[in-house]
DNA sequence: GATGGTCTATTGGTCAGACCTAAGTTACCA
DNA sequence: TGGTAACTTAGGTCTGACCAATAGACCATC
């Protein structure tokens, strides 16, 4: 009998609940009417002491409402007169943001990165064939010349060298692609910039590979854009991941 | 003399400077400690009031930083006696978001995201075929009984192919592309959900496709893999953009 | 001895009110 | 007319108080 009865209450089962705080419930509510459209881009939101009143909240509720917003990159706020929060889309700044942050959160292995550049790029490559104009073809052009200039710095030739792989994800007009190849080629950057894992050999390959597949890029030519793309981003990551390997051998060597 | 001291004065030049917040200055301080490992995974940091007097800033400041980490998954907030913030790895969920975000404000079309799945799957659907383990294989096909059932509700379905996708990410062991396809699955998933997108025909070829390309993974075959893939995603894609584009042309026709 | 109530200490959540700082507007004076 | 001082509006920060959630200890009841 008693175990019937225990049997029983246990029977009912609730989920875990949630309480939502107070500037969630505020933050939740501006999101979905900006989301919705209801607020047009630049649309300035109350100030905050208009939202005190209009929510009989706190300010520092509201104050934190409008911090969560403008993290998510929905509101961007202003000081002074005249200032406020102004509604806008959330763009490719935060799905960099947080990719980043997964990256180095994650400590991510350097090979994961180059597989995922060698999955997105060829087809930004592909993509930039067919839809770049000439604007875009101007970027390529001047990163080429910087990651030309053999007698520049380490860091000079990188910076070219993300420069112009943005460049190429720009050129596909693909606002999720151009967030993600963003974020990865700066990783890729602060991954190998302290490491001797480009010497002038691998320089000179990348500015000639970088040469040519912007050629197929003019031409749009996409089969060609994403072959080459794809020899080059393959190549790339097997020198540096080479040189990896005999780092990672030569220092537990060191120690034994 | 004047026009001398002038010219004088104005030849040192400053850049625009940037006056950061003082919570942007405490969050970017938590942030790197914890991105740079010091703080390891559910490390407590102080409470606010001990945050306050160690840092001499106020609460609402303190508090600001803390929401500003939490927004961007680098801290959980618990409430209550022993709560307080714990240190987190920022995960796909924060990856998923962010895309979500920026799909819903409509900077994203629908064909981007296809497009950005035709970029990152095929490259999946290669290194699965090469590192997939038997636990891998299981959770697709597992995924593929469900899709087989003819008789399931289309959220049922829709589950089932985001189980399959991220299935075959997670067989790739690459971490950073099982977090960008989770989150990709689950925006087209939603973005899909409430249209007529999906009939029985689509339905009945993806199944057919993911079976075929299952086999490809469980014969270690890259090649089979990569291009099964390639022409699923992108017949898949092609299948919804026809769907939208009528429904794009039919809506501006009604209201002329 | 399992169940539930009570108390207490700790910690985040909210509130109210003050003052500081940034930045447009206006008015006034040289 | 042009510069600048004063005013106004807005966010940024601070202080101090109280509320609410939660964990743990202890106790009462059945």
């Amino acid at each position: 009998m008693a175990d019937a009865l225990k049997k029983d209450r246990s029977a009912i089962r609730l989920a875990p609940m949630e309480v939502p705080k107070a500037s969630d419930v505020l933050a939740n509510e501006l999101r979905e009417r900006i989301l919705t459209g209801e607020f047009t881009e630049d649309t300035p939101l109350p100030p905050e002491r208009e939202l005190v009143t209009q929510t009989r909240m706190s300010r520092s509720t509201v104050r934190e409402a409008l911090r969560i917003l403008e993290v998510q990159g929905l509101v961007r706020i202003k000081a002074g007169r005249a200032g406020g929060a102004f509604v806008q889309r959330p763009s490719k700044d935060a799905v960099e943001t947080s990719v980043s942050l997964v990256i180095r959160g994650q400590q991510i292995r350097l090979a994961a990165l180059l597989e995922t550049r060698e999955a997105i790029e060829p087809f930004c490559a592909q993509l930039a064939a067919r839809y770049r104009t000439e604007d875009d073809l101007k970027v390529l052009d001047a990163a080429n010349e910087a990651i030309a200039d053999t007698g520049s710095t380490l860091a000079a030739f990188l910076q070219a060298n993300v420069d112009w792989h943005v460049g190429v994800a720009t050129a596909s007009h693909n606002e999720l692609l151009i967030g993600l190849m963003t974020a990865l080629s700066r990783a890729i950057y602060t991954a190998t910039e302290n490491e001797r894992f480009i010497n002038d050999e691998v320089r000179r390959l990348a500015a000639k590979a970088h040469v040519s597949i912007t050629r197929a890029i003019r031409a749009r030519d996409p089969e060609a854009a994403v072959r080459r793309m794809n020899r080059h981003v393959h190549s790339y990551a097997q020198a540096v991941l080479e040189v990896e390997e005999r780092t990672e051998i030569s220092v537990p060597n060191n120690g034994a």
